[in-house]
DNA sequence: TTTTTAGTTCTTTTTTTACAGAACAATAAA
DNA sequence: TTTATTGTTCTGTAAAAAAAGAACTAAAAA
């Protein structure tokens, strides 16, 4: 019953799978949440996503799971209506974006204890390290700041 | 691993390692980057890269041929010397944030195509995604501009 | 109480990834 | 010419990832 998406719908949902296929997400995932940004409705239930994507039961729970832990997905409910109505939380995306900068933190930290455990030898390499480190910190304070100052 | 490492070095090229595992990298891959950046030497050869990760000649063969590909590594060699040296182009990082800035195009671009393709009903979303798109763009250029002025 | 709904969880199967080991190739050295 | 060096490429395999299908569960409906 993938008949209430239309050709384009489907094109896009394939290709914006394949981009976050790239970013981390596993196929299911990636087209999960796909289908849930270029659907038609605000919400799907789970078999609407199950039928459009032609999945099974198990891939789409645990594909949907999966987004629900990682805070891309969200879901809502209806009075007197026990299923759950999935949506993508990409209008969320200044919250994602914090996330992401401050998840940088980790890597610009062994990247510091790299740079104090280094030989004195390689003087050069070790400065664009340091320097590099810097930057990362710089970069993400400037990046919480562009995305604080941005339209209200 | 082999003996010219130091304990506190191997445990930050498992630490590195598995820090870029989780940005995509193989574990071998991942490693080889991570012995390339903590190493007491300029540039290593093929062989020292072998042993001191304990890989097979054909994992070290691919791991350093992913990373040549990726642009992480490069090679010097000696006159009179058949033998590669191999080094990390961690140090260049001003060059892979401006790639990795530039690869987010796509990805804006998708986001508007998928815009354009909305239903007008989902007034709230349709907005929420146009403003991510252009925040995007607008990160884009202020992050070169950030990369631009830094030091000199 | 039995059945249906809305999923979850367990078991298998399929596919992909990552690597080892051996054979191979190109150049240099003996 | 033969051997050694410096890798690459091919073949096989073990392990992990991804998904199917069936069994299961909790709550609601009949």
């Amino acid at each position: 019953m993938k008949q209430n998406l239309t050709t384009k719908q489907k094109e896009l949902i394939e290709r914006f799978g394949v981009i976050q296929e790239g970013m981390g997400l596993s196929p299911a995932s990636a087209r999960v949440n796909a289908l849930l940004v270029v659907a038609d409705s605000e919400a799907l239930t789970f078999d609407y996503v199950r039928e459009a994507l032609d999945l099974s039961k198990s891939a789409t729970s645990n594909a949907i799971n999966t987004l629900l832990m990682m805070g891309q997905v969200g879901y809502k409910t209806k009075p007197g209506d026990r299923k759950r109505y999935f949506y993508s939380k990409l209008g969320e995306w200044q919250n994602s974006f914090r996330d992401r900068m401050n998840a940088l933190t980790p890597y610009k930290e062994i990247i510091n204890e790299i740079y104090e455990n280094r030989t004195v030898e390689t003087e050069n390499f070790n400065i664009e390290l340091k320097e590099f480190a810097a930057f990362i910190e710089y970069y993400q304070e400037e990046s919480l700041k562009l995305i604080n100052n941005w339209k209200k």
